[in-house]
DNA sequence: TTTTGAGTTGTTCGA
DNA sequence: GTCGAACAACTCAAA
């Protein structure tokens, strides 16, 4: 029975290279099944990243189909899926890459126990992060919860090396039925339009790779000052929406980054501890389950926080009356991705000037992100929060009119998003607008309205609630 | 066990 | 315009 085949079920590692379990799997020698399953956890994702996902999907099947093999689409809890593409196709097993959020890691232990009750093995590999969240631990034993020290520690261990992508998978005798991809309707939750949205994207391994290559070979260089400039374009890699779906190893990234750094290159440092700060997300959510959900710094329950409210509405509209807000907020409402130093500066002023409360805001991410990724989401929203680890002095507010000064001092970026600031608005800016919802009532050729808040009142206000409000 | 140095990304105010 | 101090106190990680 050697020639029993093996199930790879594929979730967010949708790739052929640097990947563990494939690697794994080709070294049995068994054909092998490629399948992703449509199941309640994955039904459950945001409109955007779902979208995202469905053109990752089809990206993925393509490159399966070019090396004789198939991508099996299938609906359903993985389970019952899954034990039914064992029947059907006289399966020996089930391997997969890990997952390490709480609502996948309770689904693949069942899984894994249904699959050995009847008999059939079932193998989890890593590959989604540079080392497994267990494998790194302070001099106690415990999760790290200061990020410096855990950059120093990981920077200092030896990551595995890249595989190299199969030239070809072993096919099965016969294949099982799957279903159509277009029958799924992942794009119908994206009201804004797939193709408003599919425009900006980088879809699938062979983009991503290449993307590594010029930005290695490019923009790289100048990273440490230019990735804080929004206006700029192709300063930063631009791979989140690749690593969000496994389109690109992180320890391919890695290796690659240390190359660079070996060649002397001055902004390689710098990218690399952007990939620890993934890595560290990950290493928080594997050993604190709750960050999603729950604030991490004890005393926070209790905080006062707004509930969903009209100004936090009209932060999602991009319509605050703050240009670099508003610009970001289009930015991500259009293109699916926002840049990192705006993300920063729009969460901080939801939580701070409009005293929302953090979930809010990492609801509208998780609906609206091409490149969503639970970890570095709960992470970041808590971080600017200040309820997080590591997390930003209470009285550290981003001010976005003087950070607009200091990294969009050419209003590139505000132009670029906000049609009211120009009498010849640009595509972009005015796609926002076709491509909102009617009932957002939008229109370009209205007035930009008036700020929502005072900025140094809304400041005066958090300082005086944060300092009081917590513990 | 105790001690010690350190901690992503800021803003404002007054000299 | 530039610069340093204040904004707090606490927790973490390692020695």
């Amino acid at each position: 029975m050697t020639d029993a085949a093996l199930i790879l079920w594929f979730r967010r590692d949708l790739r052929l290279s640097d990947h563990p379990m494939l690697a794994a799997a080709l070294a049995t020698g068994r054909p092998v099944v490629p399948v992703f399953i449509l199941d309640p956890e994955t039904e459950a994702l945001g409109a955007a990243p779902k979208f995202r996902l469905g053109l990752a999907l089809a990206s993925f099947a393509e490159r399966l189909a070019a090396m004789g093999s198939r991508l099996i689409l299938r609906r359903g809890p993985a389970v019952e899926v899954l034990a039914a593409l064992a029947h059907e196709t006289g399966a020996a097993g089930v391997m997969w890459s890990r997952m390490y959020d709480a609502a996948a890691r309770a689904r693949d232990q069942a899984v894994k126990a249904a699959l050995k009750a009847r008999g059939l093995t079932a193998q989890s590999h890593p590959g989604a992060l540079l080392l497994e969240p267990w494998e790194v631990a302070t001099g106690q034993g415990g999760p790290y919860r200061v990020y410096t020290p855990f950059w120093r520690a990981v920077r200092g261990r030896a990551v595995a090396p890249a595989l190299p992508a199969p030239a070809q998978l072993p096919a099965p005798a016969l294949w099982p039925v799957s279903d159509r991809l277009e029958d799924w309707h992942l794009d119908a939750a994206i009201h804004r339009g797939a193709a408003v949205v599919a425009a900006h994207q980088r879809v699938g391994e062979g983009k991503a790779l290449a993307r590594l290559e010029e930005f290695a070979a490019g923009s790289m260089a100048a990273y440490s000052a230019d990735r804080d400039l929004p206006g700029l374009e192709r300063a930063t890699s631009g791979l989140s929406e690749n690593l969000a779906w496994g389109e690109i190893g992180p320890r391919l990234i890695w290796h690659r980054g240390w190359r660079a750094m070996a060649e002397g290159n001055a902004g390689a440092e710098t990218f690399l501890k952007e990939l620890v700060w993934r890595e560290f997300a990950w290493h928080l959510m594997y050993h604190y389950p709750e960050l999603d959900r729950t604030s991490w710094k004890s005393g926070w329950e209790a905080f006062p926080w707004r509930s969903d409210n009209p100004d936090a509405e009209a932060w999602r509209r991009g319509m605050t009356g703050e240009p670099f807000v508003d610009a970001a907020m289009r930015e991500m409402y259009v293109t699916g991705r926002m840049h990192n130093r705006t993300r920063m500066i729009v969460a901080s002023y939801l939580t701070k000037h409009l005293l929302t409360d953090w979930r809010v805001g990492l609801a509208w991410f998780a609906d609206c992100l091409t490149d969503w990724d639970p970890a570095a989401n709960a992470m970041g929203w808590q971080w600017v929060a200040g309820s997080g680890p590591d997390a930003a002095p209470y009285f550290r507010i981003f001010n976005p009119a003087s950070q607009a000064e200091k990294f969009d001092p050419d209003q590139s970026y505000r132009r670029r998003w906000i049609a009211e600031l120009s009498r010849q608005p640009g595509t972009l800016a005015q796609s926002f607008f076709a491509a909102v919802p009617q009932s957002w009532q939008l229109d370009p050729a209205a007035r930009y309205p008036m700020p929502r808040i005072d900025l140094a009142e809304g400041r005066a206000r958090a300082l005086a609630a944060l300092a009081q409000g917590k513990t």
